[in-house]
DNA sequence: CTGAAAGCGCTTACAG
DNA sequence: CTGAAAGCGCTTACAG
């Protein structure tokens, strides 16, 4: 019962250092042993002692960084407070954990940070990358180079990398009009407010969106649908605009995290209250909304979550070599009303 | 940077043993150089290293044992799942997790799991506790004895108890509440079916759903509470008397297991589809409910984290001698609509 | 009351 | 290509 590196040296008539060689693919062995010693390694269905490994290989640090594209914001505060409530539990592996603030989406300045940490020796990273040719390439060419990275919150299509921890965005999308569905007993007439397509996500979100209201629920209808870029003033007039230009409208799907703006449109219209709000993410205008009754729900990605397991699937790279069963770690969106939040 | 016992014992002038001793308070040591090593293991911020702490120790085996109070079903399978992915990530920590399943709610078959799991020496116990005088006396014995004790999914008010991991119900009844006034746009004649009040988390959530109606929904009006056993053919009985009694009735708050009797009845009086049902946990006619948008919507209590949570807090207390911030983990309720599931 | 030594299961130079 | 030894940070008998 339990079997030790040890175990499998003396069964195999061989020392430590061998057996290491063999399983952990270090420097030359004679292929005859090397069979022998992988034979009785799968016989006894050895498992490496993690505990054990790290504890051994303290000496040469390792060191995780998490990138972020932007300042801190109620979202970022709990993917952060994700990251750090794993970092703890694997301080005691030796390993550290830094997480790095991107500036405005600026993708120079993300390529600085990403070029930067990889200089400085960074076993790892976790990066909510900007979906940016350079950034792109540059991803593709550290992972290709073998070092662990993981896709945290923004999804993008890489297939050298070693996991996207993120959102479920056609769920969260088919999610939001079911919900819409079972608030307006099943008629509504919609406005959609997304973020730029060029973030994929936001794309996968509003389709499915749409394919759902299209199979399940006829009796929903999209008036307008838009883009708006991440700025307030914008939002603003693009949202009056939309309402005053389709002035049927009674639901508002606002998958944006450009809030106060459009909120604020909805105010001076007059209509705040009476349209049934649904909205994504949890930031300080949405919780504000909820609580006096103006925006009716939100859909959440439990960014705490997203943080955590960016850095837990890295620590099972870093440690146990292990790659995640599948390239995608979707976390379940969550619907949240007033009184989630009191 | 990074302080070991080593450290520690060569400034206090003295060895590891004696550290050690002081640290972790095994043996007599002087008091003057206890005091000093006291001091200088604050001044240094000293933090023992668990991963070392638990290889060193890995001898003397650590057990946990999770007892739960009937036989499988979805909810406590999914305890269980969140039970299992905790025991694998401490596998390697020496530490052994083993789940017994009680018998239909028998606190006699509970009472013997316990004696029994004691007897064999486990280390730890978490615990589905039923409500019986006997039970609780016996969890408060061993607790005094200083056996770790986690309350698992169901409320007891034991102060000895080294923690309770479960559902915060009077959040899940407020958030009920809250998800009824928004589908029905504010006005409801609902009917409540509960498990029986004696099991204390039941009376606090529906105490909680009350209290959000009287301060916020007064459109919102209870017109029959029951408590109902955990049995379909009562379960069918009462609900349908209860729904001709008040044929105004087109709400039910159907917070109880017992599901597919009540449902029964609402499909035999015509009302399947008609009423706005809110239902809670995930049971199999839940989620056919749900798919068949029978039902509206249920508050579940994410038993996977339930359980996940419950070895993770026996684990800090186990390995760091860690008591929990709180000493109630409650875990976050929250709602799930038919695309949730899907 | 205190220290020296061995050990937990692995990795890492260092020899050969 | 392979082995012996030291070490990661702690605990645990065993002496004294």
């Amino acid at each position: 019962m339990h079997v030790t590196m040890k175990k499998i040296a003396d069964l195999a008539g061989v020392s430590r250092g061998t057996v290491d060689r063999v399983l952990n693919g270090r420097g030359k062995v004679k292929a005859e042993v090397a069979h022998r010693i992988k034979e009785i390694a799968k016989t006894l269905d050895y498992t490496p002692n993690t505990v054990a490994k790290s504890l051994s290989s303290r000496k040469k640090k390792t060191k995780i960084c998490v990138i972020l594209h932007a300042q801190r914001n109620l979202f970022f505060d709990d993917v952060i407070k994700g990251v750090e409530e794993a970092a703890t539990t694997i301080k005691d592996f030796g390993i550290q954990v830094e997480v790095r603030l991107g500036y405005n989406f600026d993708p120079d300045y993300q390529l600085s940070l990403l070029d930067g940490a990889v200089a400085e020796g960074f076993n790892a990273i976790a990066i909510t990358a900007i979906n940016d040719p350079r950034i792109i390439e540059c991803i593709k060419k550290y992972s290709g180079d073998g070092l662990p990275i993981v896709l945290l919150s923004s999804w993008l299509d890489i297939e050298d990398v070693l996991a996207y921890v993120g959102c479920d965005y056609p769920k969260s999308g088919s999610l939001s009009a079911g919900l819409i569905n079972l608030l307006t007993k099943g008629s509504a007439k919609i406005g959609i407010v997304s973020p730029p397509f060029s973030m994929l996500g936001h794309r996968l979100r509003i389709d499915a969106f749409n394919a759902s209201i299209a199979s399940e629920y006829r009796g929903l209808e999209v008036l307008a649908t838009l883009e708006i870029p991440f700025d307030d003033e914008q939002a603003y007039i693009i949202t009056r605009r939309m309402l005053e230009k389709h002035p049927e409208i009674d639901t508002l799907f606002y998958a944006t995290g450009a809030f106060s703006g459009g909120l604020r449109a909805v105010k001076d219209l007059g209509l705040y209250g009476k349209l049934t709000i649904v909205s994504v993410d949890l930031a300080v205008p949405v919780m504000q909304g909820l609580q006096d009754k103006g925006i009716t729900a939100t859909i959440c990605q439990n960014p705490v979550g997203q943080g955590f397991m960016a850095i837990r699937v890295l620590f099972d790279n870093l440690i146990m070599g292990k790659l995640p069963e599948k390239r995608e770690t979707l976390i379940e969106p969550t619907i949240k009303i007033r009184e989630s939040i009191l």
